[in-house]
DNA sequence: CGAATTTGACCGGCGC
DNA sequence: GCGCCGGTCAAATTCG
């Protein structure tokens, strides 16, 4: 499948981090969208699935692909190999807990992350991707570098 | 001292 | 048209 066409991944993994190495251990199942809806709020998921950008003065729509899975973590944070530069966070509605975004640090790599703790259970992480990677990865992390890869959000060929 | 984070302001879409 | 809500900007501040 190509990279403009709209998609949506969700899945739940358990993971167990462990700051001192930065390993983390995940196991990935996939989940239907219906569970998703059930464990979400309403308005993220209705902006998941129906996300379209508008180019300003065009009538070219691009969507963007946007990935979306949970993780069952004691930390916000969720070392997935990239450096990631938090430029907002703000309080959402039936939510007790912020939402914070991050974008990539990468120069010309607008790929941005969204980080939500679900209010209903504490110990649930949603971590929404939007967009693609355009260079490798920086740190390499075994396990995880798997899930992110088979989601196909970053490509294993450089584009320059 | 440069880079990342914090945090209120700002802005645009959407529903009423 | 207005106000709410979610997303981004940017200046001040902190961090490494």
């Amino acid at each position: 499948m190509e990279n403009n066409q709209p998609m949506l991944l969700l899945g739940s993994a358990s993971s167990y981090y462990n700051s001192m190495n930065g390993g983390l251990k995940t196991s990935f199942t996939q989940i239907s969208r219906d569970q998703m809806e059930v464990d979400t709020s309403e308005n993220h998921n209705k902006y998941i699935s129906s996300l379209s950008v508008k180019k300003k003065g065009d009538n070219k729509k691009i969507k963007k692909p946007r990935f979306a899975f949970q993780t069952r973590s004691q930390v916000d944070i969720l070392d997935d190999g990239y450096r990631w530069r938090k430029y907002g966070q703000k309080a959402v509605k039936n939510n007790n807990y912020p939402r914070s975004y991050y974008r990539c640090t990468h120069e010309g790599c607008n790929v941005k992350k969204q980080v939500q703790r679900l209010s209903k259970d504490e110990g649930v992480v949603v971590t929404t991707y939007e967009g693609m990677h355009t260079h490798p990865i920086d740190k390499p992390n075994d396990n995880f570098e798997q899930i992110l890869h088979q989601m196909q959000i970053f490509p294993n060929h450089p584009l320059n």
